[in-house]
DNA sequence: TGTACATCAGTGAACGCGCGTTCACTGATGTAC
DNA sequence: TGTACATCAGTGAACGCGCGTTCACTGATGTAC
């Protein structure tokens, strides 16, 4: 239980972990090192040890997040059945619950925060294409035109649904941008809310 | 040329202007209040006769651009043409010199910061159902749920366009979007850009 | 018209605080002989 | 197996700095008589 280079590595994770969670909900300027060691279970002396500076701590948080999200739809996209696979991935990604909650796509949190720094930019190019194949690979014609626009409504409908004050208008955004990118498709919440409903 | 509170009314809106251009530029958590009030060309000690905190003038701001913005829709979409109008608004929203610059929506810039703050949240609140309601005026059928996804369409690609770190993409972003929402309708930038090319 | 006073917008020094970063040190683990 | 030393992850005090906010003060303008 002591391999040599192992227990830096698990830190390190554990950090861009606990960096990754404060910053969706704060911002990048909104929380500090320390706080973000201390939900890493450390002391803020510690962090350079891990990584060079704040700065590049964001960069690769918003690369590692995004890179993750990049894969999940990659597995998705390939699948025989493209349109279940597109619905797939539009109702977990429009999910109320999870929006609410915070737990949704880091593009909707931290995409201005990565806007503005050049570094966190380049670090989450590739995976924004990634996410774009795939979106493209199960989209109807697989048009890459058509999956530029239906992330945009996806991601737009996330931002606008997090900044409205009123409950029922922040999910009518969801259910909208669902309804124009799946037209003709109910949309069958029961698919990502399964294990919440013993009935 | 001494009325006797218009000097005071000037100064704040002076603020008010100042602030807009950097909160949008740095977010609200990357620019001091002394970096505002010296753009204001004033310093920083009379912040406090304006506004009683910064968060305050935060929610205000938020607010007042979003009300600007929604003022713009309203009249634009006021008129016979409601087809031309929508185009209008979107070929205006989604212009790419206008992204690139940074000139562009509130929404798409302060979104994530307004987001997190209560009292910006509600700052905000009626200026995006004024906004929503222009655009359901010239939506086709007069569909709220519609100019919801268009919406949430136009407010994504900008996201998106100014996270790209490639051009093209940025541009292919905004491009998709219009296509998207004004469907068979060739995109005419001269409209926009018609004070700019000579020939 | 002139003087005395009140009002008011803005100044700039000062405050306490939290930030990002550094660094001398600790203590646990691994290695040599 | 035991001792001596090296390596390394993590600690916590300390740094300089910039932040949001306060406040005593200034100087220009408005008002009273």
């Amino acid at each position: 239980m002591a391999e040599p280079h192992t227990r830096r590595a698990e830190t390190r994770q554990r950090i861009l972990g606990a960096a990754g969670d404060l910053f969706r909900e704060h911002g990048v300027d909104g929380i500090g090192v320390d706080a973000i060691m201390k939900a890493a279970g450390l002391t803020h002396g510690g962090f350079y040890l891990h990584f060079s500076s704040k700065e590049a701590l964001a960069a690769e948080v918003s690369g590692s997040l995004l890179e993750k999200a990049a894969a999940k739809w990659d597995a998705l996209s390939r699948t025989p059945d493209r349109e279940a696979a597109l619905e797939r991935i539009v109702t977990h990604y429009l999910d109320p619950t999870r929006v609410a909650t915070g737990h949704c796509c880091p593009l909707t949190m931290l995409g201005t925060d990565v806007a503005r720094r050049e570094t966190s930019k380049e670090a989450v190019g590739g995976a924004l294409c990634g996410m774009l194949d795939a979106l493209t690979r199960v989209s109807p014609g697989r048009k890459r035109q058509k999956a530029m626009a239906s992330l945009s409504t996806m991601v737009g409908a996330v931002v606008l649904s997090r900044l409205a004050n009123d409950p029922a208008l922040a999910e009518a955004f969801l259910e909208a941008a669902a309804a124009s990118i799946l037209p003709g498709k109910a949309i069958n919440r029961s698919i990502v809310q399964e294990e919440q409903q013993p009935a």
